[in-house]
DNA sequence: CTGTTAGCGCCTTCAG
DNA sequence: CTGAAGGCGCTAACAG
C-alpha cells in the first residue's frame, strides 16, 4: 500500500510515481497512464503523514475557540473553515473553555509541526505562557485580540462599538443604561466596558450598572438581569454584549412584568439571524462574523508563505441594526 | 531539534532520548535527568508528526459535520470534544454543507492516516461513494445514522420522536398539524416524516402539510411557513424539526397577525436552552446533545482500540418539554 | 524523461 | 540499563 508497491507494479521507480502523485509536467504519458494504472489496481492512497514530515507542511490549521457552542464563534469558525478549504487547508478545531491546560495541550501541535499556524479567539494574547509556546509561529488573533501585542489580528473596534450602543439608547432618551458584559478577562468585554463607561461620562450620566455574564449563554443572561433588577434604582435599558444573554434577559425582565422597549428598552451584539425574529425584534450591533473569520485566514496564510510578513492589525466595521426592542 | 541532538547533548543515544521522552521505567534516574536537562536546555519539542508516522496512530478523529453554525450541531460537536479530550484526543472539524466533494477531500485525510477515525453527522451513509472511502476504517454515524448501514451509531428514535410530537398536538385538539422539515436526502428528515403521517394515519386524520426548509436557519423556516400559510387551509398547529425553523415559523405566523398558540400552536425540536425563553417559551423536543457526541466518541474508541470490535446501533432518548406555545 | 539516493524525526527490536 | 541500526512512506536533489 505504499508507493514503492505501485513502483514495482508499473514497473517504474519510487521518484516517478512520486512525480505522477504530484502532477510533476515531464512525465512521458505512457508510464504515467501505467502508474496510474497500478495506482487504481491496488487502490493506492498516499500516506500523508509522511508527504507531511518529508514536505515539513501539513496543510492544518489550528482554532483555538472559547466555546464553539457560542453562535457567533460557530459563525465565525464557518468563516474560517471556508476560507482555509479555498485554499487547501483543513482546520482542527479546540474548545478552551478559557482553560490554559487545554489550550497548551493543543499548542503543542502547533510546535509539533501538526498544524502550520494558529488562529485565537480566546484570550490569549495576555497570557504570557502560551504567548511564549507560539513563539513566533504563524498566528492571528480573531475577534479578541490585543493590538499591542505580536502577532496580526483581525477585530472590530469594541469600544467604538459600545459607544454607538450607548449613543444609540441615550438618542432614544434612556437614562439609566445598564450593561450586561461578557467575563472581563477577555479584553473585548474590557474594551466593551471601556466605550460604555467613557460614552456615558462624555453625556454627564453618572448612573451606570454593570453585570458579568460567566458564560455565553442565555442562562447567564437571565443571571445577570435579575441581578440587574435586583439593585436599587432600575435601569430603563440593557446594553448585552451579546444576542445569546439579550434573549434571557428579555425573558428575566417579561418575567418581572416589565415590558420590551417601553419599560426597558434592549440591546444586544453580534446580529444573529434570529436577533430579528424574536419578539419584539432585537436592535444589535452587527458583526461581520463571517468576514472575521475569512481575514484571519488570510493574513494567517500571508504570513505561513512569507514567515517574515509584517504583523497587520486588522479592524472591521460592525453596523448598529435598530428594531423594535429599542 | 530533533532528538538526534537530544541525545548528543546528553551524551546517550536516540533510543534513550525516546525511551525518556515516553516515560519508559527502565531508564537509570541519573541518565533521566540529563536527558532532561539536555531537552530543556533545548528547548526541545517533539516532532508529531514523525511520532504519528512511526507508531501510524495519530490521535486525531475527524468530524464531518454538515453545519456547525447548527445550534444542534455544535452542541453535539462539543461533547464529541469534549470526551475525545478526554482520552488525549483531537478533532479535525469539517463543515460539509452535504457536498459530497467537499466531504471526499476530508476522508483522504483518513485513508492518508491522518485521522484514526471518523464520525459523521451528515448523510453519508446512503452515498456509496463515501461508503467506500471510509471502508472499514473506524466510523460512527452520530445523530444522523442509517442502522441498516455497516459502522456503528448512536441517534435517537427519530420516527418515535415524531409520533410523540403529534400525539401531543391532537391531545391538546389540535386538528389540522403541519410539519416543518429538513432537507429530505437527511435520514433524520424521512423518519420524522414518517412517524408523523404514521401518528396522523393511526389517529384517522386525514389533514396533511409539509413543507421543507432546505437549511436549518430561522429564515429558511419562516419562508417555510409562509408556504404553508399560502396553501389552501391553514394548519392549527405547526411541528418544526429544529427550533431554529420554529424561531422563523413563529416570527411569520406573527406577521399574519395569527396568535401563538391561540391560532397555532408550535412545536419546536432539539431542546436548545433559549427555547425556554422565547415569548411564549417554545415546546420541544429536548435531544440528548451531549450525549450522544460523548458516546459517538465512545464508541469510535473502542474500535479504534480493537477494530475487529462488533458494530452498535444506540438509540438515547428524547423528551417533550411542554411549554406554552403548544 | 527516469532512476538512485538520501534523508524528514521518530520508535523499536535486537544485542550487548 | 543502554546503544546500534533499520525503517515508517514519502519527496527532492542529483545524475544519467
Amino acid at each position: 500500500m505504499s508507493i514503492e508497491k505501485v513502483a514495482r507494479l508499473a514497473g517504474v521507480s519510487t521518484a516517478t510515481v512520486s512525480r505522477v502523485l504530484n502532477g510533476y509536467e515531464g512525465v512521458r504519458p505512457a508510464t504515467r497512464d501505467r502508474v496510474l494504472a497500478a495506482i487504481a489496481a491496488i487502490q493506492y492512497q498516499p500516506n500523508l503523514l509522511a508527504r507531511q514530515l518529508r514536505t515539513s507542511r501539513s496543510r492544518m490549521l489550528l482554532v483555538l475557540v472559547s466555546n464553539i457552542i457560542n453562535p457567533f464563534c460557530s459563525r465565525v469558525v464557518r468563516g474560517i473553515e471556508a476560507e482555509a478549504e479555498a485554499h487547501g487547508y483543513h482546520i482542527l478545531l479546540c474548545n478552551s473553555d478559557s482553560q490554559t491546560q487545554r489550550e497548551s495541550a493543543y499548542l503543542t501541535l502547533l510546535s509539533g509541526k501538526v498544524v502550520d499556524g494558529v488562529i485565537t479567539m480566546d484570550a490569549v494574547s495576555n497570557l504570557p505562557g502560551l504567548r511564549q509556546m507560539i513563539g513566533d509561529s504563524p498566528w492571528v488573533q480573531c475577534a479578541e485580540g490585543n493590538p499591542e501585542s505580536e502577532g496580526s489580528s483581525v477585530t472590530i473596534d469594541n469600544q467604538q462599538a459600545a459607544r454607538e450602543a450607548i449613543a444609540h439608547l441615550t438618542q432614544r432618551g434612556r437614562q439609566r443604561i445598564a450593561m450586561i458584559n461578557g467575563d472581563p478577562r477577555y479584553l473585548y468585554a474590557q474594551q466593551r466596558e471601556k466605550g460604555y463607561r467613557a460614552a456615558l461620562a462624555e453625556r454627564n450620566v453618572k448612573w451606570a450598572a454593570v453585570e458579568y455574564a460567566n458564560e455565553v449563554e442565555c442562562e447567564a443572561g437571565y443571571a445577570a438581569m435579575e441581578r440587574l433588577l435586583a439593585r436599587g434604582q432600575r435601569p430603563d435599558a440593557v446594553f448585552a454584549v451579546s444576542d445569546v444573554l439579550a434573549v434571557g434577559a428579555i425573558h428575566c425582565a417579561r418575567q418581572h412584568q416589565l415590558r420590551i422597549p417601553e419599560d426597558i428598552a434592549m440591546l444586544g451584539f453580534d446580529g444573529l439571524p434570529w436577533s430579528a425574529m424574536l419578539s419584539p425584534p432585537l436592535s444589535t450591533l452587527e458583526q461581520p462574523m463571517h468576514q472575521l473569520g475569512v481575514r484571519s485566514v488570510q493574513l494567517l496564510l500571508q504570513r505561513i508563505k512569507d514567515p517574515h510578513a509584517p504583523h497587520v492589525h486588522e479592524q472591521l466595521n460592525c453596523k448598529l441594526v435598530e428594531r423594535a426592542s429599542s
